[in-house]
DNA sequence: TTGTAGGCGTTATCAT
DNA sequence: ATGATAACGCCTACAA
């Protein structure tokens, strides 16, 4: 058990501060907030008497009066994926600097959890909601304009559907690996999805593939397809299901990064060769993946700057300014090794 | 742009309500936060106007009032580690059950920050902190009693130091894994420490390796003690440091998975055996390390018991009960396949 | 430059 | 069970 007896049995207010500085209330907040309208030796006491009565300001009181609560809320759909932390992250860093708190929340994947967890983050006082995706029920944004609150999609470019996002286009992400794919000769094609329900990341990565088919006149056969949920176990289980559901593809394209771990694992396992008798891509590049045997080809994602734009962006918007709606942010193809010539080629590889 | 407008300009207020519903505002606050003390009828009516408005309450003026934030606060290092954003997560789960919410921040691993983040954290209506490990400036102790905060340390077990804490003996536990390593015959072992400056997790694993070789009458000598930052590629080029530094050790005892992540990959490019030439270990068990090859053997870390019993200990304290401040979590070592005997011995692995 | 005083939206304390 | 009314702690006109 912990002593908690201190000075003065009750928490200092401002009044208190003003008291022991000599002066009224009133010029102890401004000495506080707006040092430019006090004299210096006032400024200095009133300083003082806040060092030593430990005063704290109550945000509450703060809030009421001045209607800014300094509270930003996230809503993500789950922090243990690594994505999505690096996100909050990069945003929490930067609502810090520039003085604002980060209340964050979870979904687990669930719409109407979203809006129940989003509405509970303004209600606790947050000016500003970042949200992932751009599938969300359409109260939220509802909710969202009748209370005035400024939000921004991440990790979706959609300015077509005219919310605020930064982001990219996964859709045509995961068309433009397909069709690398295609380039480097492949023509059976699999993938292991992430759950696409209320996904609306992991669908557009899908979707992407389809894409691809299509623009070269074919369709993405279903039983190319595998659907499994976000570890390294079902993206091995993914990976086996393809295979036993006819010929061996000669490439896969993950919906992320820690699925195709579990492929290429899965491979090392099942020895069969990457990337001579398969072609494994990830999306994310997480830390991991360049040291991956071998080093996984995958798509770059700007997670960070997502996080930091967006912080910007509701900061930018709060100031009163008009920040632009929709930032595209990169996502590039890195090349390494899990990737190949189908059938593999003498020298090429590992 | 959005349109932003509504039905009424205003934001709709409590007294909003209550004449729609035809009471006072009063009897509406009640019927909301105590219906068992208000009548059917009212209760009806003001759920129905509530609806209507559109009503959130302002959650500023209830906390300026009735003393409740309903908003904890969590201090981190950075949520970009795993297990980190596994507490988290498991944190934010618990405690949004129980209609408060999480504000998050993050030290950085300095303790400077730490302590004026979780101010902030306090003034912006914490009504409980969580912190990591067992290191915090004085001040934050004595800041958080002054206060009358309830705070955890988490991730850490020491009784003795006085603070409420969950979690397990990081000293005792690497001192287990060498003496592990030493039942097996290994004799000549080596650590890969994370950065010990401001990380009592980091130091506590350092010195347990220190107290096993006492234990056996020997000191662990310097040079076969590298320490990096916590990354895959650092991991790597601390193997690397190692075997630099004269002959190759036969275990090295890693302060993170992802340290050994990295150890194993380059043992792997360096063409030398795991475990057959050298053994090593992990720390955490994350996701990945089952997924190795070979496999990871690790101390396993219950981090989500961790967030959970830490979300329930300030919950309790919040109520008003006393419970009990210190309790540890299990750590078992997961014997996988990156640890043997020296040497390696015929048929036992891989 | 400083003091005074009113009110932000709620909840709690009284009465009724 | 319900209504009036007074705080909660701070900021910000406004006055001096």
């Amino acid at each position: 058990m912990n002593k908690r007896l201190q000075t003065p049995p009750h928490n200092p207010k401002l009044s208190d501060v003003a008291k022991l500085a000599g002066c009224s209330t009133g010029t102890a907040s401004r000495a506080l907030n707006k040092p430019e309208m006090v004299s210096d030796k006032i400024i200095r006491k009133v300083r003082d008497a806040v060092e030593k009565l430990g005063y704290t300001p109550n945000n509450a009181a703060r809030a009421l009066r001045s209607k800014h609560s300094h509270i930003i809320g996230l809503v993500i759909p789950t922090i243990d994926h690594a994505i999505f932390a690096q996100l909050t992250n990069a945003l929490e860093k930067h609502l810090t600097r520039a003085g604002y708190s980060l209340l964050v929340t979870t979904s687990e994947f669930d719409l109407q959890r979203e809006l129940q967890h989003a509405q509970l983050l303004v209600e606790r006082g947050s000016e500003g909601i970042v949200l992932v995706g751009h599938l969300h029920d359409r109260k939220l944004y509802d909710f969202l304009q009748a209370k005035k609150v400024p939000y921004v999609n991440t990790y979706a470019y959609r300015p077509l559907d005219g919310h605020p996002c930064i982001g990219f286009d996964n859709r045509r992400a995961t068309r433009q690996i397909t069709e690398y794919l295609f380039s480097l000769g492949h023509t059976d094609i699999a993938v292991i999805a992430g759950p696409t329900k209320n996904n609306d990341r992991a669908g557009d990565r899908l979707a992407g593939v389809q894409d691809a088919f299509r623009l070269r006149g074919r369709e993405l056969d279903p039983a190319r397809v595998a659907e499994q949920p976000y570890s390294i176990g079902a993206g091995r289980e993914g990976l086996r299901l393809l295979l036993s559901r006819g010929a061996r593809p000669t490439a896969v394209v993950c919906g992320s990064d820690v699925l195709a771990f579990g492929a290429v694992a899965e491979c090392a396992a099942l020895n069969v060769r990457v990337p001579e008798d398969i072609s494994i891509v990830g999306f994310d590049d997480q830390d991991f993946a360049a040291h991956l045997t071998p080093p996984l080809t995958t798509l770059q994602v700007a997670g960070t700057e997502i996080g930091e734009r967006a912080a910007g962006y509701l900061l930018a918007r709060l100031r009163g300014e008009t920040p632009p709606d929709f930032a595209e942010v990169e996502a590039r193809l890195i090349v390494r090794g899990t990737t190949g010539v189908p059938g593999g080629v003498p020298g090429v590889s590992a």
